[in-house]
DNA sequence: GGTGTCTTTAGAACTGTTCTAACGTCCTTG
DNA sequence: CAAGGACGTTAGAACAGTTCTAAAGACACC
């Protein structure tokens, strides 16, 4: 039964990303990271991290879940995005992209920077700096 | 002292709109519509708008509020915009149309549809229907 | 004017998120 | 290695915005 768990290389790197950033890589803040980062990019909402965490027996408090996932947004971890008024979500590709938002079942996808261009760009009134650009297509399915 | 309140022309359209849109004209949502129809186009969560009554000695419970908020919407006399997790929006202008979002004031300001062209939006996955893109653009005041 | 349907209401309930204050953990520095 | 301090974590309470509930009220149509 040679089962081990997945080597200690994603641990490394999430354990570098974490100092990188400039956080303390604690427990709990690695075991989040892990679930986060492990495989392609994720969108997720605390209450789902929350509960995976549970299933794989991460036991973290729901309060921890909400600072980690704001200290990764802080530190350029994770990118928050509103869509419906009361859920976040949270995803893990930082990069420029924007997204399709099933109204249905709630889910986000992505849609990659180069599928969208915005000409024209009005200037923000008052000479203001723009910090980011949200494009969301809303899909009825 | 001939101060009469605005005139009946206000009145009459507000209530046809309200008839058009197959709601029933009660003196509630009269008296909302007209908070937010009365000039020009505005943005108003529903505290706010709950506020306005109460200043302007217009007797409404908050349920009442959300529930025209929300009639309002579905008859397509408002639409509603999510920007923050925690508040939602809605816009008298229905047009297509797009915003600048002010993360200091929380203020949010149109742009007009003409400034921002969208190319090459991709097909949505499933060939699921599109029901509404938004574009949000984040200022830093 | 009576009748049935839709609307309003106050307050309770609910949901997602943040706060609080006590406790743990880790990293010094001597 | 011990003590101290900064930083993290925690459970549960608190909070804000919104929705629900059940009862009372308004409206439209015959």
């Amino acid at each position: 039964m040679r089962q081990k768990k997945t080597p200690a290389v994603a641990n490394v790197t999430v354990l570098e990303r974490l100092r990188e950033a400039g956080l303390r890589p604690t427990r709990q803040r690695l075991a989040l990271a892990k679930l986060l980062f492990a495989r392609g990019h994720r969108h997720m909402s605390a209450e789902e991290l929350f509960n995976e965490a549970k299933t794989h027996r991460v036991n973290v408090s729901l309060a921890t879940v909400y600072n980690a996932l704001h200290d990764f947004t802080e530190k350029g971890l994770l990118r928050e995005i509103s869509i419906d008024s009361n859920i976040s979500y949270f995803d893990t590709n930082t990069g420029n992209h924007h997204h399709f938002y099933f109204e249905r079942s709630g889910q986000l996808e992505d849609i990659s920077e180069d599928h969208i261009s915005i000409s024209s760009l009005p200037p923000a009134p008052g000479g203001a700096e723009i910090s980011r650009v949200d494009v969301i297509i809303r899909v009825k399915a």
